[in-house]
DNA sequence: TATAAAAATATTGTATACAATATAATTGTA
DNA sequence: TACAATTATATTGTATACAATATTTTTATA
């Protein structure tokens, strides 16, 4: 017990946090790989799956993504003809993200993706653990339930 | 209810989890600033204050990180003055990375990160739930207790 | 004891990330 | 209505990350 325990890595909540992260996000990669899309590639396609059509602004925000990562995120995506990008009409500022057919077909193989990962068991939790972690990581990052 | 559920990002673990870690890393940003460390060096040097004398590999060990990742990571310390290297006499494949006096003063200051965390409330969670997140983060990284 | 396998690093290539800065379009305001 | 402030994006610079590949040294084995 001295000073220099509060810089001991194993009393940090950071360092597993980020261990933690990195390490489920390389448990996507093999299964990710089959698509031809990175996991951010892939959060970005479950929000447009999703909205179909949506501002790059809006989808930055939802993604927690710097303009700096999105910018060439969406360019990418673009170059695999999942999505297609517009100006705004009424604010020429603004750019429209909308899905393709291709980038649709995508998702109908993607919902093999995380029946991969409960079916690899790639987190070593009961469901009630995963739930409980959530919840913990969900109130972290300033989401609420309503 | 439909098959595309599993594709929410608010159903996902691995979303909160990705935010949550990137987010804790910024709030330490403008703290770890003062001590011109970016995150990765601070959880470095972590590990090198704590064993003062470490293989390169099993440091990466350690901090979960690859040889590409590590190497310019270690050049990047040594520039700063914070670690000397060498070869091991008995294994000229192997590195040893070594405190310096820089790098020991740089300890005292480095005490008052994690107490700066704390003070501006940068993870919004009772001392409770820390620990429970902790366990549980510990789980799926596959740490165990004795 | 040659030689294959393993171990420790380094390097290259690709993809994030974010801060800081720049630019163009839009909006608010004196 | 000029002009400042704001907004949306892009770009640049720095630092991670990891996979794949290469190199050097050591160890294991035929």
């Amino acid at each position: 017990m001295d000073k220099y325990d509060c810089l001991k890595l194993e009393n940090q909540l950071c360092f597993p946090l980020y261990v933690a992260s990195k390490e489920v996000i390389r448990k996507y990669k093999p299964i990710l790989d089959e698509l031809d899309l990175t996991y951010t590639q892939y959060i970005a396609m479950m929000v447009i799956w999703e909205e179909k059509k949506i501002k790059v602004t809006e989808l930055a925000k939802k993604l927690y993504l710097d303009t700096g990562t999105i910018s060439p995120l969406i360019r990418k995506l673009k170059s695999k003809d999942y999505i297609r990008i517009h100006r705004d009409e009424e604010d020429e500022r603004v750019q429209i993200i909308e899905i393709t057919k291709i980038g649709l077909d995508l998702r109908e193989q993607a919902i093999n993706v995380p029946k991969a990962m409960m079916e690899n068991k790639c987190i070593n939790l009961s469901l009630e653990e995963i739930k409980e972690l959530k919840k913990l990581l969900d109130k972290v990052n300033g989401v609420s339930y309503e």
